[in-house]
DNA sequence: TGTACATCAGTGAACGCGCGTTCACTGATGTAC
DNA sequence: TGTACATCAGTGAACGCGCGTTCACTGATGTAC
């Protein structure tokens, strides 16, 4: 609550981690100046000491968001990794598993927000493009090379598996989804 | 624009289809009466002859959306139909094509509104709780008895790789996540 | 069949409210000397 | 090191606007006789 520069970018900081926390659990459109201020423990007329527009906020958010959610980006290491189906499997066990489900507040920010990002502007869909892709390449070298198809195969289904399982009222159907492709997924891993 | 009861019910059909138009481009809280209204045709005073709030609007909207764009609802046909792989594979091609992509205003509710749904109220998850439920079905009765699990992971990975092609930048790459998933499915369906 | 009247779909002004944004103010911070 | 001052993060009142909703009104519809 001070006023020193750190105290700055650590309010910053929780504004944007606020503002992404709320969006998770509730899409980009929940969030407002005054819910994210109150959230952060700030008052509403402080934030434009942060961000220049709401809109502005929404971005950045998104991109914490994201981040935040994709501990395991592809390292830009130069050196080829050999395959890993254990990996894979491990992966898809946890994305497809019921606690991922059920705390959307800290889940995968693809599957939460893809289709309304899909219907954003090109700023907010340059920015999850790059960890759409960061995903494949993480599965893809998971599989080995040459199996981009099957990358791209795992990372549909298991983001529409998720947002599905969501959906669904009975619980027991929805355990069934997640199953159903963490065992899919976990085969092609055994492939090959 | 009279007053007859035939003028009524043309009426109310009028702001529901606008406002699932709506809601499948942009999502269910793009919808607002006064847009609607607009879209509908008349002003926004007469709304409430109609529904009873935004909200009761917003879930007979939904479920207008899912019933328009899912044509092949199963019918409660008693005798078993047999395997049909093509009607899989036409399906597959029709979902992941780049006309259903880019045509978000008459394309695929469930793909479109999933995310949104999985984080609203009981009562717009049990509609589309249904509309899922046939899509499974439409597919488990194509790909045939025993199938079931095939059938979710079909369903799961068309939904998400129509979601992820909205995302991506690269029309190029857009496309070539559709026709991995499409493969896929067709390979699904050429299997017995 | 024709007339008188009640109904009610649709109009458009008005409401209260929450929103994003602005602004004058405050007091702690950090710097110039 | 100590003092004086400029900066600026955070506060809270105020703004204009669009929203969902209400309401008095209108005139066409449909019914009772």
């Amino acid at each position: 609550m001070g006023h020193s520069q750190a105290d700055k970018a650590a309010s910053r900081t929780r504004i944007l981690a606020a503002a992404a926390a709320q969006i998770r659990e509730n899409g980009l459109e929940s969030v407002s100046v005054g819910s994210v201020m109150r959230s952060a423990e700030m008052t509403h007329g402080g934030f434009y000491n942060h961000f220049g527009s709401r809109a502005e906020l929404i971005t950045a958010a998104l991109a914490f968001a994201l981040e935040e959610s994709m501990p395991a980006k592809p390292r830009v290491s130069s050196e080829r990794e050999s395959p890993d189906p254990e990996r894979l499997r491990r992966l898809a066990r946890g994305y497809l598993s019921r606690s991922h489900r059920d705390d959307r507040q800290s889940g995968c920010a693809i599957a939460a927000l893809a289709a309304e990002v899909g219907r954003a502007d090109d700023r907010s869909r340059d920015v999850m493009n790059g960890y759409v892709e960061g995903f494949f390449g993480l599965v893809e070298q998971a599989l080995g090379e040459g199996r981009e198809e099957d990358a791209l195969l795992a990372v549909s289904a298991m983001i529409g598996a998720l947002q599905i399982s969501r959906v669904l009222t009975d619980e027991k159907r929805s355990d069934q989804v997640l199953k159903a492709v963490r065992d899919a997924v976990s085969a092609l891993a055994n492939e090959d």
